[in-house]
Order: C-alpha cells, then sequence, then structure tokens
DNA sequence: TAATAATACTTGATATATCAAGCAAAACTA
DNA sequence: TAGTTTTGCTTGATATATCAAGTATTATTA
C-alpha cells in the first residue's frame, strides 16, 4: 500500500488537527462556566462522581503520567472541587471525592460537555462514528504491538 | 441522532487513545537512534530543512502556540539541531536554518518516522484512510463553527 | 518471620502548553 | 510624517507531561 509521506497529508496530523479543535471546543465552553476548570479536571471530577476510583485508576483510564495525576489532583483539591483522604484499608491509596462544590460544578458542565460532543459530531451518521472508531482501533493496536 | 455519552464510549476517547499509542511508538523509536530530540522536534527539523520557515508559520502548521515555539526552537538552536538568525529584510522576524548536526540526524531521523506511520498504518486499506480523514474532517469542521 | 518485591503514590527536574503582557520593527493611516 | 496598528517574537506565571528517583505501605517469598 502507498502511503502518503509528507507531514501534512498523514492521517496522523489529521488526527492532531481534530483533537485539538475539538479541545479547543471543549475548554471554551467549559471556561464560559466555570473559569477555573479544564477539560480533563471535568472529565476526572465526572469519573470520581460515577464511581469511586484511585488516582492510579483514573491515571490509567485517560492515559496520564501518575504524577501528573498527583499534581492535578493536588489543584482540584486546593480548589476544593474534590475531597482527598487516605484509605483506612489500603493505607497507600487515597480516596477521592467530590466536594460539595465540586458536584454543583458538575452539574453544570455535564449538559455543557454533552452538548460539546453534539456540536462535534453534528451531521455524523452512525456509521460514520462506528467506522471512524473502528479504524481507530486498528492503528492503536498496531502502535501497542 | 443517539450517540453515547458516556466519557469511555466516545469517540473522542478512542482519538485520544490513538494518537497517544502514536506517539508513543514514535517517541520510543525516534529516541532511540537520538536521545535528546522528540517527536515534534522531529517534524520540526524536517519542516525547516524543506522550506524556509518563521516561526509563526510553524507554529500555526503544527498548532503550537507562538510561546512554545519560541522556546522549543531556543532548545533546539541550543542543542545545536537549528541555527537562527534574523531576517535582514524584517527584523522582527527569524531565519531558521538546520545546522550540519541538524541535518545528520534528519537523515537517520526520517526512516524511522516513515517507518512509524507504516507500523502504524499496517493493514489499513486505502478506504480505510480516506474515510478516516474524511470523517474527522467533518468533526474538525464541526468544532470550528 | 525477615528479606524482598510490588503497589500507590510523591517529589524534583526539565520540557511543553497556555494566557497575558510586553517589545521592537514594519505597515498603515490621518 | 507623526501617531496608531499590526506583526513576529519574547518573557513571566502557572499548569501539565515525562522521566527518574524516592517514600510508605502492603504483599510475597525464601
Amino acid at each position: 500500500m502507498k502511503i502518503s509521506h509528507t507531514p501534512f497529508d498523514t492521517i496522523f496530523y489529521s488526527i492532531e488537527e481534530t483533537i485539538k479543535a475539538y479541545r479547543k471546543l471543549s475548554l471554551k465552553e467549559i471556561k464560559n462556566a466555570i473559569s477555573d476548570i479544564t477539560v480533563d479536571q471535568a472529565l476526572i471530577l465526572q469519573m470520581i462522581n460515577d464511581k469511586q476510583l484511585t488516582q492510579t485508576e483514573i491515571a490509567d483510564l485517560i492515559f496520564k503520567d501518575y504524577a501528573s495525576m498527583t499534581r492535578i489532583i493536588g489543584l482540584m483539591v486546593k480548589k476544593n472541587y474534590l475531597i482527598k483522604t487516605t484509605n483506612e484499608n489500603d493505607r497507600r491509596a487515597s480516596v477521592l471525592k467530590t466536594s460539595p462544590k465540586g458536584e454543583l460544578a458538575l452539574k453544570q458542565l455535564i449538559p455543557i460537555i454533552n452538548q460539546n460532543r453534539e456540536t462535534a459530531l453534528n451531521n455524523l451518521t452512525i456509521e460514520d462514528i462506528n467506522n471512524l472508531k473502528h479504524i481507530l482501533n486498528k492503528i492503536n493496536q498496531n502502535c501497542k504491538k
């Protein structure tokens, strides 16, 4: 198979471009509602609210380094969106909970997050989405071999 | 259209996952050859070698902030991969050139970069790629409206 | 059970991302 | 042509990414 080799023709360029455009849109809308929260922080808030998770679990789920996770969580605690305590059954692990402020923020954020997704996926068909997911998954597998 | 709303079912999750996997693969292979160069730095080296570009132009092409570009270029100059001078026709602008060390590095890097792309796209058809590009482009447009 | 290994983070150092503010040169305009 | 705006880039501050090294705590193993 012949594949383009100039940087700007590669599919990776398109992928980067798209994800950056989506992140930009999301950040704008989120900041518009709550100025001191980022896209990832909103996602983390949502994850912790849905299910009790450790930092390590969150990091694995959203492809972040554990060190970054420590710092992001630290900031979210400092801004009072999260409450962090130690797990008494395993004193290495921390227990993360959304604070009242965090829950309130989340109530505002969820419709915004959903709206962002709708906006980004406007005019796409179910086939488009499934296709996209399928092809990306192939690439993902290739990269991990 | 009904679209999934749980974070891990969304297509954006797949996109992030894929681009991170690809970046990880690329970085590993690049570092293996030249330990002090990153994926973006390799790309920048390639761009500058192909065509004379200003920092601003490079930043726009690879979706980077101008401030980041100043710092990345600064490091590449410091590591002696690039030579930076001022453009005498427009003293605001800088002229960037690959140094001999940069050119040598690039010679090593180009086959690696190409190989990474081949690896990542293994078993994909031309249709897959075109499809992917087309769908991503739709999302990209939606995000920019 | 003592030594070792693994786990769940944390910290330091450096690079990059992002926003805001600033600077000098160039372009534009009244 | 003087004043204003734009352009190309830089710097500062803060957040995040990444790698390496370190600290408790828990689990394993000889």
